[in-house]
Formats: structure tokens, C-alpha cells, sequence
DNA sequence: ACGGCAAGTAAGTAGGTACTTGCATACACG
DNA sequence: CGTGTATGCAAGTACCTACTTACTTGCCGT
């Protein structure tokens, strides 16, 4: 039953293309060099295969943990941002077509939202390792700026493609947004 | 000529709902309580006339301009994101289908893209003038924390409907965002 | 050699899509 | 009155869509 994966793959790949409406069966089969009808005899519906494909991609990212207690928040952070930067980026087209098919399809909704809670605590608990160390700002707005890293690095891995100037260079932007969050709460002046 | 209006308004709405592939003419015609034919004899195409709506809301957004040379910095930047906010927020649906959709319908990336890049020149003019006057850092980094204050303007604005828990509440977001911006150039306390 | 099972092939169903055509209606202006 | 001009209505075209049915092929283990 080698035809199953070889479908999952290539409908990922047309429906981070095309979005669910322009996701055909007819495309999909065609991608996977598998004919239609053992598409709806392996998976039923076209839904139920876009189903299976959303947590085909879910199940498999991970992410990393931070280190902790913090060593090095400068380093550890920009390392960990680009991580997450990469993944995002990896995952952009298919986010950007469950995010704006959210209304009609509801069933994508965890797809699309479970990662952003769960990368916040992560960086909220750093933080608070951080200030419990005495080297963040104990008044700062730390949940405000972990908001902003979080959004920068979704805006960085969606807009890039589409407004390169308004981005600082791929290499260095983890570094950057990392250092003006340091900034931010507090934690600037790495020693 | 009343129905060119009315067929502009409705096909803005449905488009916003389903995006171009659900936005069929049927549904649009409906919403404008217009026989589909008119549509098709007033704009041609269906593509036409999707055109015609992405010019009709882009024209009409008219970005605020910052005050120069600032005087409160902390006061006139939370009231500046507010109203970025609100506008972003207004275009979500609009905007999220013109991305998902940049690939097959290359025409809708000047609405997709252009407000970006006039915000960030704004907000570096405004920064620049900061350090002119000695208000802030003149060694930060004004361009990745410009780049971070707007992609959490578009992150709050894009993501707070489906993750709510991961922002601020509303009415504080603006001037939160703005704090941690202001740190970030150095230029948190504002006298 | 034979049964079972995944897969291919061909054809069809029922419905939706953008878009067109031909004709009827109504209202505005001279 | 007459004449455009905008609109509605009914029907039709050509094509695409998800999905089904019935039959065939090829391979695999016993």
C-alpha cells in the first residue's frame, strides 16, 4: 500500500499550491502518478483526504525546547528563532491556505493555531528563567514582547517572500529580532 | 448606473468570505440583488471585476501620517498602531485570500504588498527624527525593531481572531506594542 | 496453479462554473 | 411620441467537479 503515501505527498504539495478548491482529485491523482479512483478508494472523500493530510504535516513538527536554566540568551535565542524561522517558513504556503479557508472549513483550525500557543509559553517560561537570574528587567512587558518576537518571526516566514525589502537580510534576522527583544525586556547588555 | 456600486460592494464582501474560486458570480449577483447577467455586462469577467474590487479598497486606504517633529513619542505611536491596527484588521479577510491566492493570481500582489513598505518608511522617518533629536539610541538597530513593531501590528491584527490567548487584550495591545518598541530603539523613557 | 487483493481503465452521474444569446421591460430624454 | 439605455429573465453552451460502477490486470503468498 505504497500508493497511500505517495498520495498524501502530493496532495500536500498541490494544496500548499492551490489551496482546497483548486486542490482537485484530478491534480492530485496526476501528481502522485496514482489514478483517481484509488484515491476515493484509499481515502473516501476529498476531504478526508485533506484531513489526513493536514495531520500528516502537524504531527510531524516538533519543536525544540530552550535551554534551561539560560547560558548564553543571545546565542541560545537566535539559535532556537532561526530554528522556528525555518519551519514556519517550510510550512508558509500550506498555513496561508488553512488560515484563509478557516470560515469554511473549521477543521483546520488546530492546524492552524496550535503552534503559535504553545512556542509562547515556551518563550514566556525563558523569560521568566531569565528575570528570575536577575538578568531581564523584572518590570518589563515580557508577555508583550514575546508577542512581538512571535509575530516577527510569522510575519518574517509569511511577508518575506512577497516584501523582501522590508525585511533586514535572511541571515541576520533572527539575530536582530533576538537583540531588540533582549533590548526590550530588559536584557540587553549580554554578559 | 447604481449596479456598478452595488455589484462592487457584494463582490468585495463574498470575495472577502470565500475567496476567488468561492466567490462564483452566482453568489455575488445574489448579494447584490442583481441578475448575474448585469454583472457580466458591467465588468466583463469575473476576473475583472475582482480586479475592480482590490483597486475600489485600495485606493481608499489612506495611511496617517506621523507627527514631525514628534513631541510624544510614547502618545502619538500607540495612537498611530491603533489606527494601523483598525485597518489592518478591516482588510484580514481581503488581504488573507489576496496572499493565499498571490501565486495564481499575480495581479492582487500590489494590494497585497504595497501598504507594508509605505508603513515602514513612516515609522523609520519618525525613529530617524528620535535620534536626531537625541530621543533615542543612536546605535540601535531602528530598522529591525520598525520591521518587528509592524509584523505585530499584522500578526494581532491576522491572528488574534483565531488565537485571542496569545495577545494582549485589545485595548492595551497598541500601547504595549509601542513600549516594547520604544525600549527596543532606546528610547523607553519618554520625558 | 490458484485465490485474493491492490490497482488501473473506461464510462457514467449529477451538479456546478463562467459566460453567452435573445427577448421583454422599464425608465429618461428629446 | 419615439429612442436609447440599463436591467431582468429564460435558456443554453462548453467545461469542470467530486464521486461511482463495473470490469480488467498484475502481483503475492500458499
Amino acid at each position: 500500500m505504497i500508493s497511500r503515501e505517495r498520495i498524501l505527498e502530493a496532495a500536500g504539495r498541490v494544496y500548499a499550491k492551490h489551496g482546497f478548491r483548486g486542490a482537485t482529485t484530478r491534480l492530485i491523482a496526476a501528481e502522485a502518478g496514482v489514478n483517481e479512483v484509488t484515491l476515493f478508494r484509499t481515502f473516501g472523500s476529498k476531504g478526508a483526504l485533506l484531513e489526513a493530510v493536514l495531520d500528516a504535516n502537524d504531527h510531524c513538527q516538533q519543536i525544540r525546547r530552550l535551554p534551561d536554566p539560560p547560558v548564553d540568551p543571545e546565542a541560545e535565542l537566535t539559535s532556537w528563532v532561526n530554528d522556528h524561522l525555518q519551519r514556519v517558513r517550510d510550512m508558509r504556503p500550506m498555513l496561508i491556505h488553512a488560515i484563509s479557508e478557516l470560515d469554511e472549513r473549521p477543521e483546520v483550525a488546530e492546524f492552524a493555531c496550535r503552534g503559535r500557543a504553545e512556542v509562547h509559553v515556551l518563550l514566556d517560561d525563558y523569560v521568566a528563567s531569565l528575570q528570575r537570574l536577575g538578568r531581564a528587567d523584572p518590570a518589563a512587558d515580557t508577555f508583550g514582547a514575546v508577542t512581538m518576537l512571535i509575530s516577527s518571526v510569522m510575519g518574517d516566514a509569511m511577508g518575506r517572500p512577497m516584501a523582501p525589502d522590508s525585511f533586514p537580510p535572511a541571515e541576520e534576522a533572527a539575530r536582530r529580532y533576538v537583540r531588540c527583544f533582549l533590548r526590550a525586556i530588559g536584557a540587553g547588555h549580554s554578559r
